[in-house]
DNA sequence: AAACGTATAATTGTATACAATGATTCAATA
DNA sequence: TATTGAATCATTGTATACAATTATACGTTT
Protein backbone atom coordinates (compact mmCIF):
# COMPACT_ATOMS: atom_id res chain seq x y z
CA UNK A 1 0.00 0.00 0.00
CA UNK A 2 2.78 2.26 1.04
CA UNK A 3 4.70 1.09 -2.23
CA UNK A 4 1.85 1.79 -4.34
CA UNK A 5 1.60 5.21 -3.21
CA UNK A 6 5.16 6.36 -3.22
CA UNK A 7 5.42 4.75 -6.65
CA UNK A 8 2.24 6.29 -8.02
CA UNK A 9 3.96 9.49 -6.61
CA UNK A 10 3.86 10.75 -10.81
CA UNK A 11 6.76 8.38 -11.16
CA UNK A 12 4.68 6.36 -13.14
CA UNK A 13 7.00 4.74 -14.99
CA UNK A 14 4.81 2.36 -16.45
CA UNK A 15 1.89 3.90 -17.89
CA UNK A 16 1.91 5.75 -20.84
CA UNK A 17 0.46 8.51 -19.23
CA UNK A 18 3.55 8.40 -16.91
CA UNK A 19 5.85 8.50 -19.12
CA UNK A 20 4.28 11.11 -21.21
CA UNK A 21 4.09 13.10 -18.08
CA UNK A 22 8.00 12.91 -17.21
CA UNK A 23 8.81 13.61 -21.33
CA UNK A 24 6.75 17.02 -21.03
CA UNK A 25 7.83 17.78 -17.73
CA UNK A 26 11.19 16.71 -18.13
CA UNK A 27 10.95 18.57 -21.52
CA UNK A 28 9.89 22.03 -19.78
CA UNK A 29 12.16 21.66 -17.33
CA UNK A 30 15.12 21.23 -19.07
CA UNK A 31 14.28 24.19 -21.33
CA UNK A 32 14.06 21.95 -24.59
CA UNK A 33 10.55 23.36 -24.61
CA UNK A 34 10.97 26.75 -24.55
CA UNK A 35 8.28 29.33 -22.75
CA UNK A 36 4.92 30.18 -24.35
CA UNK A 37 5.20 26.96 -26.97
CA UNK A 38 2.33 25.13 -28.24
CA UNK A 39 2.07 21.92 -26.66
CA UNK A 40 0.24 19.75 -29.63
CA UNK A 41 -1.21 16.98 -28.27
CA UNK A 42 -1.13 14.40 -31.86
CA UNK A 43 2.62 16.32 -32.28
CA UNK A 44 3.50 15.15 -28.81
CA UNK A 45 1.91 11.58 -29.25
CA UNK A 46 3.35 11.21 -32.29
CA UNK A 47 6.49 12.15 -31.07
CA UNK A 48 6.29 9.14 -28.44
CA UNK A 49 4.42 6.64 -30.57
CA UNK A 50 1.14 7.08 -28.22
CA UNK A 51 -2.30 8.26 -28.93
CA UNK A 52 -4.19 11.48 -27.80
CA UNK A 53 -5.25 10.24 -24.68
CA UNK A 54 -2.55 9.66 -22.24
CA UNK A 55 -1.15 13.33 -23.45
CA UNK A 56 -4.09 15.23 -22.33
CA UNK A 57 -4.48 13.14 -19.58
CA UNK A 58 -0.42 14.20 -18.42
CA UNK A 59 -1.22 17.75 -19.82
CA UNK A 60 -4.10 18.45 -17.54
CA UNK A 61 -2.07 17.09 -14.80
CA UNK A 62 1.10 19.93 -15.67
CA UNK A 63 -1.51 22.28 -15.97
CA UNK A 64 -1.83 21.63 -12.34
CA UNK A 65 1.89 21.36 -11.23
CA UNK A 66 1.58 25.10 -13.01
CA UNK A 67 3.93 23.81 -15.93
CA UNK A 68 1.34 23.99 -18.82
CA UNK A 69 -1.37 26.75 -19.14
CA UNK A 70 -4.36 25.18 -20.77
CA UNK A 71 -6.38 28.06 -23.08
CA UNK A 72 -10.05 25.70 -23.68
CA UNK A 73 -10.61 25.35 -26.55
CA UNK A 74 -7.40 26.46 -27.86
CA UNK A 75 -4.08 24.72 -26.73
CA UNK A 76 -2.08 24.12 -24.05
CA UNK A 77 1.38 26.17 -23.74
CA UNK A 78 4.41 25.47 -21.94
CA UNK A 79 4.21 28.29 -18.79
CA UNK A 80 7.93 28.16 -18.10
CA UNK A 81 9.66 29.10 -15.02
CA UNK A 82 10.76 32.44 -15.05
CA UNK A 83 14.07 33.81 -13.00
CA UNK A 84 11.65 35.14 -10.64
CA UNK A 85 9.63 31.92 -9.76
CA UNK A 86 12.91 30.60 -9.06
CA UNK A 87 13.74 32.76 -6.61
CA UNK A 88 10.13 32.58 -5.01
CA UNK A 89 10.54 28.66 -5.03
CA UNK A 90 13.34 29.24 -2.99
CA UNK A 91 11.85 31.73 -0.42
CA UNK A 92 8.32 29.71 -0.28
CA UNK A 93 11.09 26.84 0.51
CA UNK A 94 13.44 28.72 3.12
CA UNK A 95 9.92 28.52 5.61
CA UNK A 96 8.29 25.59 4.56
CA UNK A 97 12.07 23.67 5.15
CA UNK A 98 12.32 25.74 8.55
CA UNK A 99 8.65 23.99 9.33
CA UNK A 100 9.60 20.76 8.13
CA UNK A 101 12.66 20.32 10.37
CA UNK A 102 10.62 21.83 13.10
CA UNK A 103 7.67 19.16 12.47
CA UNK A 104 11.01 16.38 11.87
CA UNK A 105 11.72 17.18 15.58
CA UNK A 106 8.50 15.42 16.80
CA UNK A 107 8.06 12.93 14.29
CA UNK A 108 10.86 11.44 13.14
CA UNK A 109 12.17 7.96 13.69
CA UNK A 110 15.54 6.53 14.84
CA UNK A 111 15.38 4.91 11.80
CA UNK A 112 15.12 7.67 9.41
CA UNK A 113 17.63 9.81 11.26
CA UNK A 114 20.26 6.64 10.63
CA UNK A 115 19.16 7.14 6.96
CA UNK A 116 19.81 10.82 6.74
CA UNK A 117 23.07 10.38 8.39
CA UNK A 118 23.99 7.68 5.87
CA UNK A 119 22.94 10.05 2.99
CA UNK A 120 25.44 12.88 4.68
CA UNK A 121 27.63 10.17 5.00
CA UNK A 122 28.27 9.32 1.55
CA UNK A 123 27.72 12.85 0.92
CA UNK A 124 31.07 13.97 2.42
CA UNK A 125 32.82 11.17 0.71
CA UNK A 126 31.51 11.81 -3.30
CA UNK A 127 32.19 15.73 -2.73
CA UNK A 128 35.56 15.49 -1.96
CA UNK A 129 35.61 13.26 -5.01
CA UNK A 130 34.13 15.37 -6.45
CA UNK A 131 31.40 13.07 -8.26
CA UNK A 132 29.03 15.65 -8.53
CA UNK A 133 26.41 13.99 -10.07
CA UNK A 134 26.43 11.90 -7.01
CA UNK A 135 26.14 14.60 -4.60
CA UNK A 136 22.98 16.28 -6.45
CA UNK A 137 21.44 12.72 -5.91
CA UNK A 138 22.19 12.71 -2.20
CA UNK A 139 21.23 16.08 -1.82
CA UNK A 140 17.66 15.30 -3.16
CA UNK A 141 17.18 11.88 -1.03
CA UNK A 142 18.63 14.05 2.06
CA UNK A 143 15.69 16.67 1.35
CA UNK A 144 13.29 13.72 0.59
CA UNK A 145 14.38 11.88 3.72
CA UNK A 146 13.38 15.36 5.94
CA UNK A 147 10.35 15.81 4.28
CA UNK A 148 8.95 11.99 5.12
CA UNK A 149 10.15 12.46 8.37
CA UNK A 150 7.78 15.60 9.40
CA UNK A 151 4.74 13.47 9.29
CA UNK A 152 2.49 15.60 7.52
CA UNK A 153 1.92 14.39 4.07
CA UNK A 154 0.82 17.96 3.01
CA UNK A 155 3.68 19.31 3.70
CA UNK A 156 5.83 16.66 2.48
CA UNK A 157 3.95 16.53 -1.40
CA UNK A 158 4.31 20.82 -1.51
CA UNK A 159 8.27 20.40 -0.48
CA UNK A 160 8.61 17.87 -3.34
CA UNK A 161 7.29 19.59 -6.25
CA UNK A 162 9.14 22.38 -5.22
CA UNK A 163 12.36 20.56 -5.00
CA UNK A 164 11.75 18.86 -8.35
CA UNK A 165 10.88 21.97 -9.72
CA UNK A 166 14.44 23.73 -9.00
CA UNK A 167 16.11 20.40 -10.27
CA UNK A 168 18.16 22.22 -12.80
CA UNK A 169 18.85 25.15 -10.85
CA UNK A 170 20.73 22.64 -8.01
CA UNK A 171 22.37 20.85 -10.53
CA UNK A 172 24.44 23.70 -11.09
CA UNK A 173 24.76 25.05 -7.72
CA UNK A 174 25.85 21.95 -6.35
CA UNK A 175 28.52 21.46 -9.00
CA UNK A 176 30.05 24.20 -7.19
CA UNK A 177 32.63 22.34 -4.84
CA UNK A 178 32.77 25.03 -2.28
CA UNK A 179 28.83 24.99 -2.51
CA UNK A 180 28.40 21.27 -1.89
CA UNK A 181 31.00 21.54 1.08
CA UNK A 182 28.91 24.20 2.59
CA UNK A 183 25.86 22.72 2.04
CA UNK A 184 26.91 19.16 3.46
CA UNK A 185 28.07 20.71 6.58
CA UNK A 186 24.86 22.49 6.66
CA UNK A 187 22.99 19.60 6.08
CA UNK A 188 24.85 18.00 9.54
CA UNK A 189 23.90 20.84 11.52
CA UNK A 190 20.22 20.09 10.65
CA UNK A 191 20.45 16.71 11.48
CA UNK A 192 22.48 17.15 14.53
CA UNK A 193 19.48 19.82 15.77
CA UNK A 194 16.72 17.36 14.66
CA UNK A 195 18.30 14.25 16.15
CA UNK A 196 18.86 16.49 19.71
CA UNK A 197 14.84 17.54 19.24
CA UNK A 198 16.04 20.87 18.98
CA UNK A 199 12.63 22.80 16.93
CA UNK A 200 14.16 26.46 17.13
CA UNK A 201 17.17 25.43 16.14
CA UNK A 202 16.05 22.96 13.45
CA UNK A 203 13.98 25.51 12.08
CA UNK A 204 16.00 28.05 12.23
CA UNK A 205 19.24 25.95 10.36
CA UNK A 206 16.60 24.54 7.38
CA UNK A 207 15.50 28.10 6.79
CA UNK A 208 19.51 29.26 6.57
CA UNK A 209 20.34 26.66 4.77
CA UNK A 210 17.55 27.68 1.64
CA UNK A 211 18.87 31.27 2.47
CA UNK A 212 22.18 30.01 1.82
CA UNK A 213 21.72 28.61 -1.45
CA UNK A 214 19.50 31.52 -2.38
CA UNK A 215 22.50 34.04 -1.93
CA UNK A 216 24.57 31.48 -3.69
CA UNK A 217 22.20 31.72 -6.62
CA UNK A 218 22.04 35.48 -6.79
CA UNK A 219 26.24 35.49 -6.73
CA UNK A 220 25.82 33.07 -9.48
CA UNK A 221 23.80 35.84 -11.38
CA UNK A 222 21.21 33.09 -12.18
CA UNK B 1 -5.32 36.76 -21.51
CA UNK B 2 -5.39 37.24 -17.75
CA UNK B 3 -9.36 36.46 -17.71
CA UNK B 4 -8.46 33.27 -19.41
CA UNK B 5 -5.92 32.49 -17.31
CA UNK B 6 -8.24 33.11 -14.00
CA UNK B 7 -11.11 31.33 -15.78
CA UNK B 8 -8.45 28.61 -16.36
CA UNK B 9 -7.70 28.32 -12.75
CA UNK B 10 -10.29 25.29 -13.07
CA UNK B 11 -13.04 27.13 -12.49
CA UNK B 12 -13.43 25.47 -15.90
CA UNK B 13 -17.34 25.55 -15.27
CA UNK B 14 -17.87 25.39 -18.72
CA UNK B 15 -15.84 21.93 -20.30
CA UNK B 16 -17.16 18.80 -19.10
CA UNK B 17 -14.14 17.85 -17.49
CA UNK B 18 -14.42 21.00 -15.34
CA UNK B 19 -17.68 20.50 -14.66
CA UNK B 20 -16.64 17.23 -13.45
CA UNK B 21 -13.68 18.10 -11.38
CA UNK B 22 -15.44 20.11 -9.42
CA UNK B 23 -18.19 17.91 -8.88
CA UNK B 24 -15.99 15.29 -7.66
CA UNK B 25 -13.90 17.72 -5.52
CA UNK B 26 -16.96 19.41 -4.12
CA UNK B 27 -17.74 15.81 -2.83
CA UNK B 28 -15.36 14.81 -1.28
CA UNK B 29 -14.64 18.28 0.22
CA UNK B 30 -17.83 18.08 1.92
CA UNK B 31 -17.89 14.80 2.70
CA UNK B 32 -20.79 13.60 -0.12
CA UNK B 33 -18.05 10.67 -0.66
CA UNK B 34 -16.43 9.60 2.04
CA UNK B 35 -12.63 8.40 2.43
CA UNK B 36 -11.47 5.81 0.79
CA UNK B 37 -14.23 5.16 -1.44
CA UNK B 38 -13.60 3.91 -4.66
CA UNK B 39 -14.33 6.42 -7.40
CA UNK B 40 -15.64 4.35 -10.57
CA UNK B 41 -15.08 6.08 -14.15
CA UNK B 42 -18.24 4.72 -15.43
CA UNK B 43 -20.46 5.56 -11.90
CA UNK B 44 -19.02 8.98 -12.19
CA UNK B 45 -19.79 9.63 -15.56
CA UNK B 46 -23.46 7.87 -15.55
CA UNK B 47 -24.19 10.56 -12.42
CA UNK B 48 -22.93 13.62 -14.80
CA UNK B 49 -24.28 12.26 -18.09
CA UNK B 50 -20.98 12.37 -18.80
CA UNK B 51 -18.71 9.77 -20.87
CA UNK B 52 -15.30 8.15 -18.90
CA UNK B 53 -12.83 10.46 -21.01
CA UNK B 54 -13.43 13.80 -19.06
CA UNK B 55 -14.04 11.61 -15.36
CA UNK B 56 -10.46 10.43 -15.88
CA UNK B 57 -8.80 13.88 -16.79
CA UNK B 58 -10.71 14.75 -13.74
CA UNK B 59 -9.13 12.27 -11.79
CA UNK B 60 -5.66 12.51 -12.67
CA UNK B 61 -5.96 16.15 -11.78
CA UNK B 62 -7.46 15.36 -8.45
CA UNK B 63 -4.67 12.92 -7.81
CA UNK B 64 -2.48 15.93 -8.34
CA UNK B 65 -3.91 17.77 -5.63
CA UNK B 66 -4.05 15.10 -3.10
CA UNK B 67 -7.24 14.59 -3.04
CA UNK B 68 -7.42 11.47 -4.91
CA UNK B 69 -5.33 8.44 -4.89
CA UNK B 70 -4.68 6.51 -7.86
CA UNK B 71 -3.39 2.89 -7.85
CA UNK B 72 -2.46 2.36 -11.73
CA UNK B 73 -5.25 -0.51 -13.20
CA UNK B 74 -7.06 -1.08 -9.76
CA UNK B 75 -8.93 2.17 -9.33
CA UNK B 76 -8.57 5.82 -8.08
CA UNK B 77 -9.93 6.53 -4.26
CA UNK B 78 -10.83 9.70 -1.65
CA UNK B 79 -7.99 10.42 -0.33
CA UNK B 80 -9.93 12.34 2.15
CA UNK B 81 -8.80 15.54 4.41
CA UNK B 82 -7.91 14.54 8.08
CA UNK B 83 -8.02 16.82 11.03
CA UNK B 84 -4.23 17.10 11.12
CA UNK B 85 -4.07 17.72 7.67
CA UNK B 86 -6.32 20.31 7.93
CA UNK B 87 -4.11 21.58 11.03
CA UNK B 88 -1.01 21.49 8.71
CA UNK B 89 -2.82 23.13 6.14
CA UNK B 90 -3.60 26.39 8.46
CA UNK B 91 0.06 26.12 9.77
CA UNK B 92 1.47 26.47 6.58
CA UNK B 93 -0.60 28.89 5.56
CA UNK B 94 0.09 30.68 8.41
CA UNK B 95 3.92 30.85 6.98
CA UNK B 96 2.75 31.76 3.89
CA UNK B 97 0.21 34.05 4.28
CA UNK B 98 2.85 36.03 5.98
CA UNK B 99 5.29 36.09 3.32
CA UNK B 100 2.08 36.76 0.92
CA UNK B 101 1.51 40.27 3.24
CA UNK B 102 5.32 41.30 2.67
CA UNK B 103 5.32 40.69 -0.64
CA UNK B 104 2.77 41.99 -1.26
CA UNK B 105 3.97 45.30 0.59
CA UNK B 106 6.28 45.79 -2.45
CA UNK B 107 4.25 45.18 -5.74
CA UNK B 108 -0.01 45.60 -4.59
CA UNK B 109 -1.16 48.33 -6.71
CA UNK B 110 -3.34 51.24 -5.79
CA UNK B 111 -6.11 50.00 -7.51
CA UNK B 112 -5.89 46.14 -5.37
CA UNK B 113 -5.63 48.65 -2.82
CA UNK B 114 -9.12 50.21 -3.20
CA UNK B 115 -10.40 46.57 -4.27
CA UNK B 116 -9.48 45.10 -0.94
CA UNK B 117 -10.36 48.35 1.05
CA UNK B 118 -14.37 47.54 -0.72
CA UNK B 119 -14.08 43.87 0.21
CA UNK B 120 -13.49 44.72 3.83
CA UNK B 121 -16.30 47.42 3.85
CA UNK B 122 -18.84 44.92 2.71
CA UNK B 123 -17.50 42.45 4.86
CA UNK B 124 -18.07 44.69 8.19
CA UNK B 125 -22.19 45.07 7.04
CA UNK B 126 -22.93 41.41 6.24
CA UNK B 127 -20.44 40.71 9.19
CA UNK B 128 -23.28 43.48 11.44
CA UNK B 129 -26.43 42.15 9.66
CA UNK B 130 -25.19 38.85 10.39
CA UNK B 131 -25.45 37.05 6.69
CA UNK B 132 -22.80 34.67 7.21
CA UNK B 133 -23.19 33.44 3.56
CA UNK B 134 -21.69 36.51 2.31
CA UNK B 135 -19.24 36.83 4.78
CA UNK B 136 -17.46 33.69 3.86
CA UNK B 137 -17.55 34.86 0.25
CA UNK B 138 -15.61 38.13 1.23
CA UNK B 139 -13.21 36.44 3.10
CA UNK B 140 -12.48 34.25 0.15
CA UNK B 141 -12.36 37.62 -1.78
CA UNK B 142 -9.92 39.01 0.61
CA UNK B 143 -7.49 36.44 0.67
CA UNK B 144 -7.93 36.38 -3.06
CA UNK B 145 -7.23 39.54 -3.50
CA UNK B 146 -4.38 39.92 -1.36
CA UNK B 147 -3.17 36.78 -2.91
CA UNK B 148 -2.92 38.51 -6.40
CA UNK B 149 -1.10 41.14 -5.06
CA UNK B 150 1.94 39.37 -3.89
CA UNK B 151 2.99 39.35 -7.35
CA UNK B 152 3.86 35.73 -7.30
CA UNK B 153 2.45 33.49 -9.50
CA UNK B 154 3.33 30.75 -7.57
CA UNK B 155 2.53 31.63 -4.36
CA UNK B 156 -0.58 32.69 -5.54
CA UNK B 157 -1.40 29.39 -6.58
CA UNK B 158 -0.16 27.82 -3.36
CA UNK B 159 -2.43 29.73 -1.32
CA UNK B 160 -5.11 29.50 -3.65
CA UNK B 161 -5.41 25.72 -3.11
CA UNK B 162 -4.63 25.73 0.26
CA UNK B 163 -7.70 28.28 0.67
CA UNK B 164 -10.08 25.92 -1.19
CA UNK B 165 -8.88 23.40 0.78
CA UNK B 166 -10.24 24.57 4.49
CA UNK B 167 -13.34 25.84 2.90
CA UNK B 168 -15.72 23.86 4.72
CA UNK B 169 -14.06 24.80 7.89
CA UNK B 170 -13.54 28.58 6.80
CA UNK B 171 -17.33 28.02 6.82
CA UNK B 172 -18.23 27.21 10.26
CA UNK B 173 -15.36 29.30 12.00
CA UNK B 174 -16.97 32.46 10.24
CA UNK B 175 -20.46 32.00 10.70
CA UNK B 176 -19.40 32.77 14.63
CA UNK B 177 -20.39 36.06 14.88
CA UNK B 178 -17.15 36.62 17.25
CA UNK B 179 -14.68 35.15 15.30
CA UNK B 180 -15.85 36.99 11.70
CA UNK B 181 -15.68 40.33 13.72
CA UNK B 182 -12.39 39.96 14.68
CA UNK B 183 -11.03 38.20 11.50
CA UNK B 184 -12.57 41.36 9.89
CA UNK B 185 -10.58 43.79 12.19
CA UNK B 186 -7.61 42.01 11.82
CA UNK B 187 -8.14 42.34 7.95
CA UNK B 188 -8.26 45.66 8.63
CA UNK B 189 -4.94 45.93 10.31
CA UNK B 190 -3.40 43.88 7.61
CA UNK B 191 -4.59 46.24 4.82
CA UNK B 192 -3.18 49.23 6.58
CA UNK B 193 0.38 47.21 7.10
CA UNK B 194 0.28 46.90 3.30
CA UNK B 195 -0.90 50.27 2.11
CA UNK B 196 2.02 51.60 4.60
CA UNK B 197 4.53 49.11 3.30
CA UNK B 198 5.36 47.74 6.46
CA UNK B 199 6.36 44.26 5.43
CA UNK B 200 7.56 43.63 9.05
CA UNK B 201 4.10 44.37 9.84
CA UNK B 202 2.13 43.43 7.46
CA UNK B 203 3.99 39.87 7.45
CA UNK B 204 3.29 39.36 11.54
CA UNK B 205 -0.03 40.47 11.57
CA UNK B 206 -1.37 37.95 8.63
CA UNK B 207 0.71 35.28 10.27
CA UNK B 208 -1.36 35.74 13.44
CA UNK B 209 -4.20 36.21 11.77
CA UNK B 210 -4.30 32.43 10.33
CA UNK B 211 -3.05 31.51 13.91
CA UNK B 212 -6.10 33.04 15.61
CA UNK B 213 -7.98 30.56 12.76
CA UNK B 214 -6.19 27.72 14.31
CA UNK B 215 -6.98 28.54 17.76
CA UNK B 216 -10.31 29.37 16.94
CA UNK B 217 -10.75 25.77 15.57
CA UNK B 218 -9.22 24.37 17.97
CA UNK B 219 -11.41 25.51 20.34
CA UNK B 220 -14.11 24.23 18.42
CA UNK B 221 -12.65 21.03 18.95
CA UNK B 222 -12.84 20.30 15.35
C1' DA C 1 -14.41 -27.40 4.96
C1' DA C 2 -10.40 -24.98 3.05
C1' DA C 3 -7.40 -24.01 -0.68
C1' DC C 4 -6.55 -23.80 -5.33
C1' DG C 5 -7.37 -22.81 -10.22
C1' DT C 6 -10.04 -21.55 -13.99
C1' DA C 7 -13.72 -19.07 -16.26
C1' DT C 8 -16.30 -15.02 -16.23
C1' DA C 9 -17.29 -10.36 -15.27
C1' DA C 10 -16.03 -5.73 -14.04
C1' DT C 11 -12.84 -2.04 -14.42
C1' DT C 12 -9.12 0.53 -16.07
C1' DG C 13 -5.75 1.79 -20.04
C1' DT C 14 -5.38 3.17 -24.67
C1' DA C 15 -6.79 4.10 -29.36
C1' DT C 16 -9.90 5.76 -32.54
C1' DA C 17 -14.06 8.13 -34.30
C1' DC C 18 -16.91 11.92 -34.37
C1' DA C 19 -18.41 16.71 -32.88
C1' DA C 20 -17.36 21.41 -31.79
C1' DT C 21 -14.47 25.13 -31.73
C1' DG C 22 -10.92 28.07 -33.41
C1' DA C 23 -7.35 29.27 -37.16
C1' DT C 24 -6.40 30.16 -41.94
C1' DT C 25 -7.06 31.19 -46.62
C1' DC C 26 -8.65 33.86 -50.12
C1' DA C 27 -11.95 36.01 -52.88
C1' DA C 28 -15.38 39.85 -52.82
C1' DT C 29 -16.18 44.46 -51.55
C1' DA C 30 -15.57 49.17 -50.15
C1' DT D 1 -5.06 48.52 -50.07
C1' DA D 2 -7.61 47.15 -46.16
C1' DT D 3 -11.46 44.62 -44.53
C1' DT D 4 -15.02 41.49 -44.34
C1' DG D 5 -16.88 36.91 -44.60
C1' DA D 6 -17.43 32.30 -46.20
C1' DA D 7 -15.10 27.97 -46.96
C1' DT D 8 -11.62 24.94 -45.50
C1' DC D 9 -8.40 23.12 -42.44
C1' DA D 10 -6.33 22.11 -37.93
C1' DT D 11 -6.96 21.26 -33.23
C1' DT D 12 -9.30 20.35 -29.17
C1' DG D 13 -13.49 18.14 -26.60
C1' DT D 14 -16.08 14.11 -25.98
C1' DA D 15 -17.79 9.49 -26.82
C1' DT D 16 -17.12 4.94 -27.98
C1' DA D 17 -14.56 0.68 -29.04
C1' DC D 18 -11.16 -2.47 -27.98
C1' DA D 19 -7.17 -4.37 -25.12
C1' DA D 20 -5.14 -5.37 -20.73
C1' DT D 21 -5.57 -5.99 -16.04
C1' DT D 22 -7.84 -7.11 -11.86
C1' DA D 23 -11.78 -8.85 -9.13
C1' DT D 24 -15.36 -12.35 -8.51
C1' DA D 25 -17.70 -16.75 -8.70
C1' DC D 26 -17.64 -21.39 -8.58
C1' DG D 27 -16.40 -25.99 -9.12
C1' DT D 28 -12.51 -29.18 -8.16
C1' DT D 29 -9.22 -31.20 -5.28
C1' DT D 30 -7.19 -32.33 -1.04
Amino acid sequence: MSDAKLQNDKDDKYSLRGRVFNHIREGILSGRYEENEELKENTIGAELGVSRTPVREALRQLELEGLVSIIPNKGAYVTGISEKDIHDIYTIRSYLEGLCARWACEYVTDEQLDAIEEVIYLSEFHTSKGHFEQVVELDSKFHKLVYGACGSKILEHELSVFHHYVERVRKITLSMEERAKRSTAEHTAILNAIRARDKELAEKLAHEHIIRTIENIEKLGL
